[in-house]
DNA sequence: AAGTGTGAACCTCTTCACAGCA
DNA sequence: TGCTGTGAAGAGGTTCACACTT
Protein backbone atom coordinates (compact mmCIF):
# COMPACT_ATOMS: atom_id res chain seq x y z
CA UNK A 1 0.00 0.00 0.00
CA UNK A 2 1.97 3.29 -1.21
CA UNK A 3 1.93 5.72 1.10
CA UNK A 4 1.31 9.41 -1.38
CA UNK A 5 3.84 11.93 -0.39
CA UNK A 6 1.20 15.00 -0.05
CA UNK A 7 -0.24 12.93 2.58
CA UNK A 8 3.55 12.55 4.39
CA UNK A 9 3.69 16.01 4.12
CA UNK A 10 0.24 17.35 5.38
CA UNK A 11 0.90 14.86 8.63
CA UNK A 12 4.49 16.87 9.39
CA UNK A 13 2.65 19.77 8.90
CA UNK A 14 -0.08 18.58 11.37
CA UNK A 15 2.26 17.21 13.85
CA UNK A 16 3.51 20.93 13.94
CA UNK A 17 0.57 22.26 14.43
CA UNK A 18 -0.45 19.54 17.54
CA UNK A 19 3.13 20.19 19.38
CA UNK A 20 2.28 24.42 19.66
CA UNK A 21 -1.33 23.51 20.85
CA UNK A 22 -0.08 20.87 23.32
CA UNK A 23 2.13 23.72 24.56
CA UNK A 24 -0.80 25.80 24.66
CA UNK A 25 -2.46 23.32 26.93
CA UNK A 26 -5.59 22.54 24.61
CA UNK A 27 -6.51 19.38 25.44
CA UNK A 28 -8.93 18.12 22.03
CA UNK A 29 -9.46 19.14 18.59
CA UNK A 30 -11.82 18.46 16.05
CA UNK A 31 -10.67 18.04 12.32
CA UNK A 32 -12.09 21.11 11.33
CA UNK A 33 -10.17 22.99 13.22
CA UNK A 34 -6.82 21.20 12.54
CA UNK A 35 -7.86 21.72 8.74
CA UNK A 36 -8.39 25.35 9.41
CA UNK A 37 -4.88 25.93 10.64
CA UNK A 38 -2.93 23.38 8.23
CA UNK A 39 -4.82 25.06 5.15
CA UNK A 40 -7.05 22.55 4.35
CA UNK A 41 -10.40 20.63 4.82
CA UNK A 42 -11.81 18.13 7.73
CA UNK A 43 -12.48 15.46 5.12
CA UNK A 44 -8.77 15.63 4.28
CA UNK A 45 -7.74 16.15 7.53
CA UNK A 46 -9.86 12.64 8.73
CA UNK A 47 -8.17 10.99 5.36
CA UNK A 48 -4.09 11.43 6.47
CA UNK A 49 -5.95 10.48 9.94
CA UNK A 50 -6.62 7.02 8.70
CA UNK A 51 -3.51 6.55 7.09
CA UNK A 52 -1.85 6.25 10.71
CA UNK A 53 -4.77 4.68 11.98
CA UNK A 54 -5.65 6.63 14.80
CA UNK A 55 -8.99 7.56 15.80
CA UNK A 56 -11.35 10.27 17.44
CA UNK A 57 -14.87 10.60 18.78
CA UNK A 58 -17.89 12.23 18.00
CA UNK A 59 -18.36 15.02 19.34
CA UNK A 60 -15.04 15.27 21.39
CA UNK A 61 -12.88 15.20 18.65
CA UNK A 62 -9.17 13.69 18.87
CA UNK A 63 -6.88 14.09 21.56
CA UNK A 64 -3.97 15.98 21.04
CA UNK A 65 -1.55 14.54 23.06
CA UNK A 66 -2.49 11.80 21.87
CA UNK A 67 -2.77 12.17 18.15
CA UNK A 68 0.41 13.96 18.08
CA UNK A 69 2.01 10.34 19.52
CA UNK A 70 0.59 8.56 16.70
CA UNK A 71 1.93 10.95 14.21
CA UNK A 72 5.29 11.06 15.47
CA UNK A 73 5.51 7.51 16.42
CA UNK A 74 4.27 7.26 12.64
CA UNK A 75 6.83 10.07 10.66
CA UNK A 76 10.03 9.55 13.44
CA UNK A 77 12.27 6.68 13.35
CA UNK A 78 12.38 5.53 17.18
CA UNK A 79 16.14 5.19 16.85
CA UNK A 80 16.81 8.34 15.27
CA UNK A 81 18.02 9.30 11.56
CA UNK A 82 21.10 11.00 11.23
CA UNK A 83 21.93 13.98 8.05
CA UNK A 84 24.84 15.43 6.51
CA UNK A 85 24.51 18.39 4.92
CA UNK A 86 27.20 18.95 1.80
CA UNK A 87 27.95 22.90 0.50
CA UNK A 88 28.51 25.26 3.28
CA UNK A 89 27.68 28.38 1.33
CA UNK A 90 24.80 30.82 2.52
CA UNK A 91 21.93 28.20 2.24
CA UNK A 92 23.68 25.57 4.03
CA UNK A 93 24.57 27.75 6.63
CA UNK A 94 20.87 28.98 7.24
CA UNK A 95 19.79 25.25 6.89
CA UNK A 96 22.44 23.94 9.87
CA UNK A 97 21.55 27.26 12.11
CA UNK A 98 17.89 26.72 11.65
CA UNK A 99 18.02 22.59 12.69
CA UNK A 100 20.37 22.60 15.34
CA UNK A 101 19.17 21.27 18.10
CA UNK A 102 15.59 21.42 16.84
CA UNK A 103 14.34 17.47 16.02
CA UNK A 104 16.35 15.13 18.28
CA UNK A 105 15.53 12.45 15.85
CA UNK A 106 16.56 13.58 12.69
CA UNK A 107 19.82 15.74 13.50
CA UNK A 108 22.69 17.08 11.06
CA UNK A 109 25.50 14.91 12.17
CA UNK A 110 27.99 16.68 9.97
CA UNK A 111 28.80 19.08 7.01
CA UNK A 112 31.12 19.05 4.31
CA UNK A 113 32.53 21.19 2.02
CA UNK A 114 35.65 21.74 -0.38
CA UNK A 115 36.68 24.75 0.97
CA UNK A 116 39.89 24.39 3.82
CA UNK A 117 38.54 27.65 5.07
CA UNK A 118 35.62 26.17 6.24
CA UNK A 119 36.52 22.92 7.74
CA UNK A 120 37.38 21.69 10.73
CA UNK A 121 35.03 24.02 12.35
CA UNK A 122 32.34 23.26 14.81
CA UNK A 123 29.66 25.73 13.08
CA UNK A 124 26.21 26.52 13.79
CA UNK A 125 24.90 24.29 16.65
CA UNK A 126 27.85 21.60 17.42
CA UNK A 127 28.11 19.78 14.36
CA UNK A 128 31.29 19.61 12.74
CA UNK A 129 32.41 20.58 8.96
CA UNK A 130 34.69 18.38 7.15
CA UNK A 131 36.51 17.73 3.74
CA UNK A 132 34.41 15.93 1.04
CA UNK A 133 37.25 13.76 0.77
CA UNK A 134 35.89 12.52 4.16
CA UNK A 135 32.15 12.05 3.50
CA UNK A 136 31.85 8.14 2.91
CA UNK A 137 34.38 7.79 6.24
CA UNK A 138 32.20 9.97 8.26
CA UNK A 139 28.93 8.27 6.94
CA UNK A 140 29.75 5.61 7.59
CA UNK A 141 30.80 6.31 11.14
CA UNK A 142 28.00 8.46 11.92
CA UNK A 143 25.32 5.95 10.27
CA UNK A 144 23.92 9.04 8.44
CA UNK A 145 20.78 8.22 5.97
CA UNK A 146 19.94 11.13 4.64
CA UNK A 147 21.40 13.89 2.99
CA UNK A 148 21.47 17.34 2.15
CA UNK A 149 22.92 19.14 -0.89
CA UNK A 150 23.35 22.54 -1.03
CA UNK A 151 26.12 22.62 -3.53
CA UNK A 152 25.87 24.15 -6.98
CA UNK A 153 24.34 22.82 -9.75
CA UNK A 154 27.50 21.92 -11.66
CA UNK A 155 28.57 19.70 -8.63
CA UNK A 156 25.26 18.53 -7.39
CA UNK A 157 25.36 15.09 -9.47
CA UNK A 158 28.93 14.23 -8.35
CA UNK A 159 28.17 14.78 -4.09
CA UNK A 160 25.01 12.74 -4.93
CA UNK A 161 27.00 9.75 -6.26
CA UNK A 162 29.32 10.40 -3.54
CA UNK A 163 26.14 10.97 -0.93
CA UNK A 164 24.32 7.24 -2.60
CA UNK A 165 27.88 5.43 -2.67
CA UNK A 166 27.95 6.11 0.93
CA UNK A 167 24.75 4.19 2.17
CA UNK A 168 22.67 7.56 1.87
CA UNK A 169 19.09 6.34 1.26
CA UNK A 170 17.43 10.02 1.10
CA UNK A 171 18.66 12.85 -0.87
CA UNK A 172 16.98 16.69 -0.22
CA UNK A 173 18.11 18.72 -2.84
CA UNK A 174 18.62 22.08 -3.35
CA UNK A 175 20.88 22.63 -6.49
CA UNK A 176 18.74 23.07 -9.74
CA UNK A 177 19.04 20.04 -11.51
CA UNK A 178 17.50 16.70 -11.39
CA UNK A 179 19.28 14.16 -10.09
CA UNK A 180 19.59 11.02 -11.58
CA UNK A 181 19.72 8.39 -8.85
CA UNK A 182 18.98 4.63 -7.90
CA UNK A 183 15.45 3.87 -7.88
CA UNK A 184 15.62 2.77 -4.15
CA UNK A 185 16.82 6.38 -3.01
CA UNK A 186 14.26 8.92 -2.69
CA UNK A 187 15.03 12.60 -3.54
CA UNK A 188 12.98 15.43 -2.99
CA UNK A 189 14.03 18.19 -5.16
CA UNK A 190 13.41 22.05 -3.90
CA UNK A 191 14.04 24.79 -6.00
CA UNK A 192 13.91 27.97 -5.23
CA UNK A 193 14.14 29.65 -8.76
CA UNK A 194 11.15 27.42 -9.90
CA UNK A 195 8.68 28.00 -6.92
CA UNK A 196 9.94 31.99 -7.48
CA UNK A 197 8.74 31.70 -11.21
CA UNK A 198 5.63 30.16 -10.12
CA UNK A 199 4.46 32.99 -7.93
CA UNK A 200 5.70 35.03 -10.67
CA UNK A 201 3.26 33.72 -13.45
CA UNK A 202 0.31 33.49 -11.16
CA UNK A 203 0.82 37.03 -9.79
CA UNK A 204 0.47 38.06 -13.26
CA UNK A 205 -2.74 35.48 -13.97
CA UNK A 206 -4.58 35.99 -11.17
CA UNK A 207 -7.75 34.06 -12.84
CA UNK A 208 -5.38 31.10 -14.14
CA UNK A 209 -4.60 28.72 -11.06
CA UNK A 210 -7.16 26.02 -9.47
CA UNK A 211 -4.84 25.16 -6.30
CA UNK A 212 -7.46 26.14 -3.48
CA UNK A 213 -10.76 26.41 -5.65
CA UNK B 1 -9.17 28.29 -19.11
CA UNK B 2 -6.95 27.35 -15.84
CA UNK B 3 -3.03 26.23 -16.26
CA UNK B 4 -2.03 24.18 -13.38
CA UNK B 5 0.55 25.30 -10.77
CA UNK B 6 2.66 22.09 -11.76
CA UNK B 7 3.03 22.19 -15.57
CA UNK B 8 4.59 25.88 -14.68
CA UNK B 9 6.94 24.20 -12.43
CA UNK B 10 7.99 21.99 -15.48
CA UNK B 11 8.16 24.91 -18.27
CA UNK B 12 10.25 26.68 -15.80
CA UNK B 13 13.02 23.15 -15.80
CA UNK B 14 12.65 23.44 -19.20
CA UNK B 15 13.47 26.67 -19.85
CA UNK B 16 16.57 26.71 -18.05
CA UNK B 17 17.73 23.16 -19.66
CA UNK B 18 17.05 25.35 -22.85
CA UNK B 19 19.23 27.81 -21.96
CA UNK B 20 22.43 25.66 -21.23
CA UNK B 21 21.37 24.06 -24.26
CA UNK B 22 21.39 27.10 -26.40
CA UNK B 23 24.69 28.06 -24.59
CA UNK B 24 26.40 24.78 -25.99
CA UNK B 25 25.15 25.45 -29.37
CA UNK B 26 22.31 22.61 -29.82
CA UNK B 27 19.70 23.51 -32.37
CA UNK B 28 17.30 20.98 -31.95
CA UNK B 29 15.82 18.80 -29.34
CA UNK B 30 13.39 15.93 -29.41
CA UNK B 31 10.66 15.54 -26.37
CA UNK B 32 12.48 12.38 -25.26
CA UNK B 33 15.62 14.15 -25.03
CA UNK B 34 14.23 17.03 -23.24
CA UNK B 35 12.30 14.66 -20.59
CA UNK B 36 15.48 13.15 -20.29
CA UNK B 37 17.34 15.85 -18.69
CA UNK B 38 13.71 17.32 -16.88
CA UNK B 39 13.22 13.69 -15.00
CA UNK B 40 9.91 12.73 -17.13
CA UNK B 41 8.20 11.52 -20.19
CA UNK B 42 7.92 12.24 -23.79
CA UNK B 43 4.46 12.52 -23.14
CA UNK B 44 4.17 15.14 -20.10
CA UNK B 45 6.74 17.01 -22.11
CA UNK B 46 4.88 17.40 -25.25
CA UNK B 47 1.67 18.13 -23.05
CA UNK B 48 3.38 20.69 -21.08
CA UNK B 49 4.19 22.32 -24.89
CA UNK B 50 0.57 22.42 -25.76
CA UNK B 51 -0.17 24.85 -23.21
CA UNK B 52 2.03 27.33 -24.72
CA UNK B 53 1.18 26.39 -28.42
CA UNK B 54 4.44 25.83 -29.90
CA UNK B 55 4.95 23.19 -32.25
CA UNK B 56 7.84 21.03 -33.50
CA UNK B 57 8.39 19.06 -36.42
CA UNK B 58 8.41 15.27 -36.55
CA UNK B 59 11.64 13.29 -37.42
CA UNK B 60 13.02 17.47 -36.26
CA UNK B 61 11.96 17.55 -32.92
CA UNK B 62 11.77 21.18 -31.52
CA UNK B 63 14.32 23.97 -32.76
CA UNK B 64 15.73 24.68 -29.42
CA UNK B 65 15.92 29.05 -30.02
CA UNK B 66 12.65 28.99 -30.88
CA UNK B 67 11.13 27.06 -27.91
CA UNK B 68 13.25 28.67 -25.20
CA UNK B 69 11.24 32.02 -26.62
CA UNK B 70 8.38 30.76 -26.68
CA UNK B 71 8.56 29.45 -22.81
CA UNK B 72 10.30 32.94 -22.15
CA UNK B 73 7.35 34.65 -23.51
CA UNK B 74 5.01 32.54 -21.67
CA UNK B 75 6.39 32.72 -18.08
CA UNK B 76 7.94 36.24 -18.29
CA UNK B 77 6.07 39.54 -17.85
CA UNK B 78 7.61 41.51 -20.85
CA UNK B 79 7.91 44.46 -18.68
CA UNK B 80 9.52 42.57 -16.05
CA UNK B 81 8.46 41.74 -12.40
CA UNK B 82 9.69 43.03 -9.54
CA UNK B 83 10.45 41.34 -6.21
CA UNK B 84 11.12 42.27 -2.66
CA UNK B 85 12.56 40.60 0.08
CA UNK B 86 11.46 40.42 3.86
CA UNK B 87 13.91 39.15 6.47
CA UNK B 88 17.91 39.24 6.65
CA UNK B 89 18.73 36.07 8.36
CA UNK B 90 20.51 33.12 6.59
CA UNK B 91 17.99 32.79 4.25
CA UNK B 92 17.60 35.38 3.20
CA UNK B 93 20.60 36.72 1.93
CA UNK B 94 21.12 33.19 0.79
CA UNK B 95 18.04 33.74 -2.00
CA UNK B 96 19.66 37.76 -2.50
CA UNK B 97 23.13 36.83 -3.57
CA UNK B 98 21.69 33.60 -5.67
CA UNK B 99 19.25 35.56 -7.28
CA UNK B 100 21.65 38.78 -8.09
CA UNK B 101 22.05 39.81 -11.62
CA UNK B 102 20.39 36.33 -12.52
CA UNK B 103 17.25 37.03 -13.90
CA UNK B 104 16.55 40.38 -15.78
CA UNK B 105 12.93 39.81 -15.79
CA UNK B 106 12.65 39.02 -12.43
CA UNK B 107 14.51 41.04 -10.01
CA UNK B 108 14.99 41.92 -6.47
CA UNK B 109 15.01 45.28 -5.86
CA UNK B 110 14.38 45.55 -2.28
CA UNK B 111 15.17 44.24 0.99
CA UNK B 112 13.61 44.73 4.79
CA UNK B 113 14.30 43.65 7.96
CA UNK B 114 13.10 45.12 11.65
CA UNK B 115 17.33 44.63 12.36
CA UNK B 116 18.82 48.54 12.29
CA UNK B 117 22.23 47.10 11.93
CA UNK B 118 21.02 45.44 8.63
CA UNK B 119 19.48 48.77 7.52
CA UNK B 120 20.97 51.20 4.78
CA UNK B 121 23.69 49.11 3.44
CA UNK B 122 23.40 47.69 -0.27
CA UNK B 123 23.62 44.23 0.19
CA UNK B 124 24.50 41.52 -1.61
CA UNK B 125 23.76 42.41 -6.08
CA UNK B 126 23.45 46.12 -5.77
CA UNK B 127 19.66 45.64 -3.90
CA UNK B 128 19.13 48.36 -0.61
CA UNK B 129 17.92 47.07 2.65
CA UNK B 130 14.93 49.39 4.49
CA UNK B 131 13.56 48.97 7.51
CA UNK B 132 10.20 47.20 7.09
CA UNK B 133 8.34 50.44 8.46
CA UNK B 134 9.09 51.58 4.81
CA UNK B 135 7.76 48.78 3.31
CA UNK B 136 4.65 50.10 1.85
CA UNK B 137 6.48 53.16 0.32
CA UNK B 138 8.98 51.47 -1.04
CA UNK B 139 6.64 48.52 -2.81
CA UNK B 140 4.72 51.21 -4.13
CA UNK B 141 7.66 53.12 -5.18
CA UNK B 142 9.36 50.27 -7.04
CA UNK B 143 6.18 48.83 -8.15
CA UNK B 144 6.95 45.70 -7.05
CA UNK B 145 4.47 42.75 -7.02
CA UNK B 146 6.16 39.59 -5.60
CA UNK B 147 7.21 39.53 -2.43
CA UNK B 148 9.41 36.67 -0.63
CA UNK B 149 9.68 36.01 3.49
CA UNK B 150 12.30 34.71 5.13
CA UNK B 151 11.27 35.79 8.63
CA UNK B 152 10.24 33.70 11.51
CA UNK B 153 7.18 32.08 11.87
CA UNK B 154 5.76 34.34 14.35
CA UNK B 155 6.45 37.24 11.90
CA UNK B 156 5.40 36.35 9.01
CA UNK B 157 1.53 36.48 9.08
CA UNK B 158 1.92 40.47 9.91
CA UNK B 159 4.38 40.32 7.04
CA UNK B 160 2.28 38.68 4.56
CA UNK B 161 -0.23 41.38 5.41
CA UNK B 162 1.55 43.83 5.09
CA UNK B 163 3.08 42.78 1.96
CA UNK B 164 -0.50 42.68 0.67
CA UNK B 165 -1.72 45.73 1.81
CA UNK B 166 1.10 47.24 0.28
CA UNK B 167 0.00 45.71 -3.65
CA UNK B 168 1.62 42.63 -3.67
CA UNK B 169 -0.34 39.92 -5.56
CA UNK B 170 2.26 36.77 -4.92
CA UNK B 171 4.10 35.38 -2.27
CA UNK B 172 6.62 32.84 -1.74
CA UNK B 173 6.88 31.99 1.70
CA UNK B 174 9.56 30.11 3.39
CA UNK B 175 8.19 30.41 6.80
CA UNK B 176 6.78 27.47 8.46
CA UNK B 177 3.18 28.78 8.88
CA UNK B 178 -0.22 27.95 6.28
CA UNK B 179 -0.48 32.14 5.54
CA UNK B 180 -4.04 33.72 5.61
CA UNK B 181 -4.52 35.31 2.24
CA UNK B 182 -6.95 36.85 0.14
CA UNK B 183 -8.23 34.57 -2.49
CA UNK B 184 -6.20 36.94 -5.25
CA UNK B 185 -2.97 36.57 -4.16
CA UNK B 186 -1.30 33.57 -4.58
CA UNK B 187 1.18 31.90 -2.01
CA UNK B 188 3.79 29.62 -2.49
CA UNK B 189 5.01 27.44 0.32
CA UNK B 190 8.59 26.20 0.65
CA UNK B 191 8.76 24.61 4.36
CA UNK B 192 11.90 22.69 4.51
CA UNK B 193 11.09 20.98 7.82
CA UNK B 194 8.66 19.02 5.78
CA UNK B 195 10.70 18.53 2.71
CA UNK B 196 13.32 16.77 5.05
CA UNK B 197 10.66 14.94 7.35
CA UNK B 198 9.46 13.39 3.68
CA UNK B 199 12.81 12.57 3.04
CA UNK B 200 13.20 10.86 6.42
CA UNK B 201 10.35 8.65 6.07
CA UNK B 202 10.86 7.46 2.71
CA UNK B 203 14.61 7.18 2.97
CA UNK B 204 13.02 4.56 5.97
CA UNK B 205 10.46 3.32 3.82
CA UNK B 206 11.92 2.89 0.25
CA UNK B 207 8.65 0.50 -0.89
CA UNK B 208 5.93 2.94 0.14
CA UNK B 209 6.66 6.01 -2.60
CA UNK B 210 5.03 6.04 -6.17
CA UNK B 211 6.30 9.56 -6.91
CA UNK B 212 8.10 8.09 -10.19
CA UNK B 213 6.93 4.41 -10.85
C1' DA C 1 -27.11 17.15 17.81
C1' DA C 2 -22.58 17.19 16.11
C1' DG C 3 -18.50 15.07 14.52
C1' DT C 4 -16.06 10.77 13.03
C1' DG C 5 -14.87 7.03 9.50
C1' DT C 6 -15.32 5.76 4.89
C1' DG C 7 -17.40 4.05 0.27
C1' DA C 8 -18.22 6.28 -3.77
C1' DA C 9 -18.21 10.13 -6.87
C1' DC C 10 -15.45 13.46 -8.68
C1' DC C 11 -11.69 15.89 -10.51
C1' DT C 12 -7.02 16.67 -11.98
C1' DC C 13 -2.93 15.17 -13.87
C1' DT C 14 -0.31 11.53 -16.29
C1' DT C 15 0.28 7.98 -19.58
C1' DC C 16 -1.20 5.39 -23.56
C1' DA C 17 -1.83 4.82 -28.19
C1' DC C 18 -2.27 6.17 -32.60
C1' DA C 19 -3.42 9.25 -36.66
C1' DG C 20 -0.90 12.48 -39.26
C1' DC C 21 3.06 14.51 -41.07
C1' DA C 22 7.99 15.39 -42.79
C1' DT D 1 10.34 5.62 -40.77
C1' DG D 2 10.20 8.22 -36.48
C1' DC D 3 8.43 11.89 -34.03
C1' DT D 4 4.71 15.20 -33.03
C1' DG D 5 -0.04 16.43 -31.37
C1' DT D 6 -3.90 14.81 -29.04
C1' DG D 7 -8.29 12.03 -27.87
C1' DA D 8 -9.12 8.62 -24.67
C1' DA D 9 -7.98 5.75 -20.83
C1' DG D 10 -5.89 5.40 -16.43
C1' DA D 11 -4.08 6.73 -11.71
C1' DG D 12 -3.98 9.28 -7.86
C1' DG D 13 -5.74 12.49 -4.85
C1' DT D 14 -9.71 15.18 -2.98
C1' DT D 15 -14.36 15.99 -1.74
C1' DC D 16 -19.04 14.42 -0.96
C1' DA D 17 -22.40 12.38 1.61
C1' DC D 18 -24.06 9.59 4.95
C1' DA D 19 -24.26 5.68 8.34
C1' DC D 20 -22.64 5.45 12.86
C1' DT D 21 -21.35 6.88 17.50
C1' DT D 22 -21.65 9.36 21.96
Amino acid sequence: MPTSDKAIGRLSIYRRLLNELAEKGKENIFSHELANLAGTTAAQVRRDLMIIGTSGLPRQGYKVKELLKSIENFLDDPAGQKVVLVGLGNLGRAILTYFAGRRPKLSIVAAFDIDPSKINKTVHGGCSCYHINQLKEIVKKEGATIGIITVPADAAQEVADMLIDAGIKGILNFAPISLRVRPDVYVEQVDITVSLEKVAYFARNPQKWSKGG
